[in-house]
DNA sequence: GAAAATATTGAAAACGATTGCATAATCAGC
DNA sequence: GCTGATTATGCAATCGTTTTCAATATTTTC
């Protein structure tokens, strides 16, 4: 009367529950005839495997952990979409859970692959305090989505941030502006070290010092903040390069409120693309990540890792495109 | 060797496995110079409890499944973390899939309750067709986010669209416009429809008739696509309600590209309040939605038809605010 | 201090699926 | 028609928990 189960399809189908199991996994090595057989019992009393009977037979779970942080992912659910596909294609679940920044809920996290609840765990930004310890006794198959852990032994995929960077100021130099400035991401993360990094090290390649370094984090408020700090400068840059669009927004908005005009007075760029950036006014000027990809990858490398934990998988990054609108142009003078 | 499992802590602790589950479920029935050497003998050998064991034998999976649809809902993330909060603080996990609009994915994605995968379904979006069959035949745990579920006994957690439709209305006429016009959200999904309904029945309140409907969908497009037709209307309305923040997004900037001003010339409305729509120029006069507690009421919802498949949920219908910012203002006359 | 009540524990049977080993059935080859 | 290889199936153990039922230990009550 409830759920079916194997024994009631065998019985059905007049074989041993063992013939069963093979049917449905191995259905090579079972005779096409009680193959047949077997099928129509299952469709005929619509048997489905029950999950747990099997994982706990099987010692898997074969479901995916996606860990993250409080604060939304600025294109998270993006991110996520991929990795679902990817996730689902290889017959995985996928399962969300939230730190909140908490350490003790990440290590509840971890657990869950000794819960047998995950095979493996995705991580979004940086968990390092949490999940330092664990790793180092025992290793998990674990891997890192935009932002690396440092000193642990985690595979990574990530944009290549450095690059990215080094294209936007390139892209600011040849329109003609010499005073750069930098509204740094949160620099706690590795994606904010290395944008900024990639901003120095390009500018200095070409002879110039960063007329503006301002450090914020990865919000719209941030980029308000900005403004007002840029609004009261003496030597204020041409052209300003935020760590992410949604600062960029902010950082534009609030110019626009003060009478500033982008890019007529200043050229301003952000990071990301989201879809709002090619519809803002004037439309941003920003560097395009492959957001879904970034989640099909993570997946893919957190398969390997988990067909074999001691694998050696190299980081990963993907590289991003700036895409030029209408935000940055020549500088006034 | 491997992971430690109840009947070591049990061997460890010198009692039978079954007085160790006790301790872990029902400390309250052990004796306490027990329950003590159990919970060091647990922190001893680091056990954590197995999951798939459990579960088989519990028959339940304490997990929580979120369907979704292929485009990222609008503000998902925002509700996801609702859900996750919630869903955890109960002690469930949370599973991600994705039907990507396809109904034999949907199915199976239904599959999950009888796998003992999930032990209820929260779902985005409407997605009656690939369920419709399946609850008929089987009650199974299932709560709706956002949009009614038509004709299916599924109880829904929506904002109330409504009201918040009329308020927007309200406002548009307290501050003296008489021609307004509406952008829609997609009407096969019933918070597009309302949104209209509200309009117009608010309109028709006042002795009015719309001045504008334009047909559309809940994304930055079709803000755009708006605002071509509305450049090419004899008779423009002062005042226009977009369905969502990103199509009012799409609309202004569209406009502004065209030396329309926002709102000198024309007042837009949005719906969401997305975070971004308090750093826009001008900032978007919107309807707040309260997105994280959309999240926790489904959950609670659903929680308590786990509990019982035939308890009579109501619908739960959440107030969204009208908050007044600068993308509204008097007509221009 | 004995009987009755209560508090603790253990033995063993599930939960549902998979698989190594063994057996039975089929087939090829001579 | 017999031998040996091959193919199909079944038996039974196992994965790790929980829980019923019964047994034992500890109190309480009169």
């Amino acid at each position: 009367m409830s759920t079916p189960k194997l024994t009631d399809v065998a019985r059905l189908a007049g074989v041993s529950p063992a013939t069963v199991s093979r049917a449905i996994n191995q259905p090579a090595i079972v005779n096409a005839k009680t193959l047949e057989r077997i099928q129509q019992a299952i469709q005929q009393i619509g048997y489905e495997t029950n999950t747990a009977g099997r994982n706990l037979r099987l010692r898997r779970s074969d479901a995916l952990l996606v860990m993250i942080s409080d604060a939304p992912s600025r294109f998270f659910s993006q991110i996520l979409m991929g990795v679902e596909a990817e996730a689902s294609e290889a017959g995985y679940n996928v399962l969300v859970s939230n730190t909140q920044d908490n350490p003790e809920r990440g290590r509840r996290l971890y657990a869950s692959i000794q819960q047998s609840l995950a095979d493996g765990i995705l991580t979004f930004g940086g968990h390092n305090q949490e999940l330092g310890d664990l790793i180092k006794n025992h290793p998990i198959p674990i891997v890192g989505v935009n932002e690396h852990l440092e000193d642990l032994p985690v595979p990574v995929t990530t944009v290549n941030n450095l690059d990215a960077s080094r294209a936007i100021v390139r892209h600011l130099l040849e329109l003609g502006h010499r005073k750069i400035g930098h509204v740094t991401g949160t620099t706690t993360l590795s994606s904010g070290r290395d944008r900024l990094e990639g901003f120095l090290s390009e500018l200095q390649q070409a002879g110039l010092a960063p007329t503006w370094i301002c450090n914020k984090h990865y919000n719209v408020e941030s980029g308000r903040e900005a403004a007002e700090e840029w609004l009261h400068l003496t030597d204020r840059p041409t052209a300003v390069f935020c760590s992410c669009d949604e600062t960029a927004f902010g950082f534009i908005a609030a110019l626009q409120r003060k009478g500033v005009r982008v890019p007529a007075d200043v050229s301003v760029v952000g990071f990301d693309d989201i879809p709002l950036a090619d519809h803002y006014c004037p439309a941003l000027t920003t560097i395009r990540q492959p957001q879904r990809e970034l989640g099909v990858t993570a997946v893919c490398m957190l398969l390997e890792r988990i067909h074999d934990v001691e694998a050696d998988i190299p980081n990963q990054r993907l590289s991003g495109e700036l895409i030029v609108r209408e935000s940055t142009g020549p500088p006034a003078n």
